[in-house]
DNA sequence: CACCACCTATCTATCACATGATAGGTACCC
DNA sequence: GGGTACCTATCATGTGATAGATAGGTGGTG
């Protein structure tokens, strides 16, 4: 466990892009949160783009092992991305990072764009391995839980994720 | 009947929104490409707030009349907006404007998100309106289509879309 | 008709501010 | 000493927004 501030650095950073999207964050607000100064994160972090593909490089791994974790504990792809997105929309109100990445699309740097599509890719194959399902069924099941965090987030209420993903059990 | 610059201004943001998203265009963006300066894109719109709540107002609008249209074709509700949404893809590769709007969530002015929310409210009564479908059904096919206009963007594969929401036939 | 007031749509020029990024210095620690 | 982690100070650029000038059109009045 290396440099803490690195970490609370990617922590602040995460949580403002989940919220505010890429262009909706700064160097100088992630430094007042963390409490130092801009340019100490730029030490860190060289560039924006840099501190967002590596935010979303890490948020792809542990999203990951939290998958496995879950799979090995009995549960099947679609229930476990159904039950990871809902704790997080229910626990800290934020929609998937890569959900919101992906939307920026082509205003972003190229490396963060991949990292977000990395992510969907993983998640359309984890899912379309369920018993019964294929690719197509993968991108179905995906679509409907980030499309599900999309409206749940615009009304505030996260009870809405429940509604429009109760047939993912 | 000419276009009006109003309308013109309209147009390009509708479009840098539904590409760039609501922090990822400038009025010197669009007067560029209208052909005017910022200033002229201020005379007709104050300000960037009202500027993109009258375009998510206008979205909403259009788009409510091509459902009645389709729907007074003989469609169902389910069938017309996947089409809709569908073409949209293949033919500009856009995604749904008020879809980009909802993930900038709390980032926006509140009149923008309410014209967001309007539309996404109006996608799932309108839905819901379908023989045997409720609201949590409007809920859950809406959701599976913005989201997989989310991901046909995310890959630059509009048959991405197409594949995610064959079941809705 | 000639004149004048007004409105519309645009311009130039500028403001105050935020942004990403860099240079160079300072304190501490192995 | 050298590396690590932070600082101050600054830069160039882009932002939303405003002020004030200008040209053209409209309409009313004498």
């Amino acid at each position: 466990m290396v440099p803490d501030r690195r970490d609370e650095i990617m922590d602040v950073a995460e949580r403002l892009i989940r919220t505010h999207g890429y262009n909706g964050f700064s160097f100088r607000e992630i430094a007042a949160e963390v409490g130092v100064k801009s340019a100490s994160v730029h030490y860190h972090f060289p560039t924006k783009a840099e501190l967002s593909a590596a935010v979303a490089r890490r948020y792809r791994k542990t999203f990951e092992a939290k998958v496995l974790d879950a799979e090995a504990n009995g549960g099947s792809p679609v229930a476990v991305w159904r039950d990871l997105f809902r704790r997080a929309l229910r626990e800290d109100g934020l929609m998937c990072l890569c959900g919101i990445l992906a939307i920026e699309g082509d205003a972003l740097p190229a490396p963060v764009a991949g990292e977000a599509r990395a992510f969907l890719d993983y998640g359309i194959r984890s899912i379309a391995e369920a018993p019964d399902l294929n690719d197509a069924d993968g991108a179905r099941v995906l679509a409907q839980l980030e499309g599900a965090m999309l409206l749940a987030r615009s009304f505030g209420d996260p009870g809405l994720f429940d509604r429009a993903t109760q047939d993912l059990g």
